[in-house]
DNA sequence: TATTGTTATACTCTATAACTATA
DNA sequence: TATAGTTATAGAGTATAACAATA
């Protein structure tokens, strides 16, 4: 793309107040347009939400995590998390070992399986991005792209 | 806002992958930084996410809406929907009246009392994303702002 | 006879409480 | 005695099925 033509780089209010309005609108449209197909397709899987956000935390993390903390993380009961990681140990999509340094403790990690799964979800949350992405008009779509870069640049690691 | 020196306008990737990517990333922080809260608060109030969901439904449409459409919209049962209406209207936020032209069908509206609860939850919602950009640097707020203009411009009525 | 909404019933997911095993 | 996780039990929300009222 080439440097913008100056009447395109007219005064935009950049209050927190006028981007965070323009974020809200931004977000409720991309919920509406992507999210019921995940929803379906996550049922579809015989899977539940909370089992897919484990195996997300679980993705994204170096190292084995424990009952415990992924509770805290997901910011649901212990009992839940232990119930949620039992169907996925089931289902061969995570490990579940004693921590051989206190054995009260399991670490969890991801089996190939399960890592598969999360990228199948993943997979299609992204291509329901990319659909909102590309129905909009290409001065749109190249605004939005210099307007997140540096952001999601700094964000992203 | 000055128009932006050159140093400023590099080029950037604006295919549909590239700011899917990065709407992504931007997708996943802001849930992070300002979903719980409203979590909590919606549950503190003693009510529900569908129910929630129902009043917003009922503030931005323009004419009462029945029992069936509003379980449509919501991707929800019939059932499930007018049990949580049901709910509503015994909160006194929504005014639940037979339609005179169909007496099978209840036509939803709005109480005066359900305009302030949503738009509490509302406002609670647009307070996270506040926080949300004002925590950004100047120039990442300033650039988001130029890129989401143009669309939030035309999604928003 | 078909349709709109409600009520009945069963199931899933979650939280609190009780429990087991390690520390 | 305290802590990590599991199992027991109860509660909330949803879906399917059965029903009542109206078309």
């Amino acid at each position: 793309m080439q440097a913008p033509s100056l009447a395109k780089v007219t005064r935009v209010d950049a209050s927190a107040e006028a981007v965070a309005a323009d974020l809200g609108v931004l977000m409720k449209h991309m919920f509406r347009t992507t999210n019921r197909e995940i929803f379906s397709a996550v049922e579809e899987a015989g899977i539940t939400f909370t089992q897919v956000k484990c195996l997300g935390i679980l993705d994204e993390l170096p190292s084995p995590i424990a009952i415990g903390a992924l509770s805290e993380t997901l910011g649901l009961s212990v009992p839940a998390i232990s119930r949620a990681v039992d169907g996925l140990v089931q289902r061969g999509e995570v490990k579940r070992t004693e921590d051989p340094r206190d054995r009260r403790s399991k670490l969890l990690t991801l089996t190939a399986k399960g890592r598969r799964t999360f990228e199948r979800f993943a997979a299609l949350r992204f291509a329901g991005l990319k659909r909102f992405v590309a129905d909009m008009s290409d001065e749109e779509r190249e605004a939005l792209a210099a307007g997140l870069r540096p952001l999601a640049g700094r964000l992203s690691p």
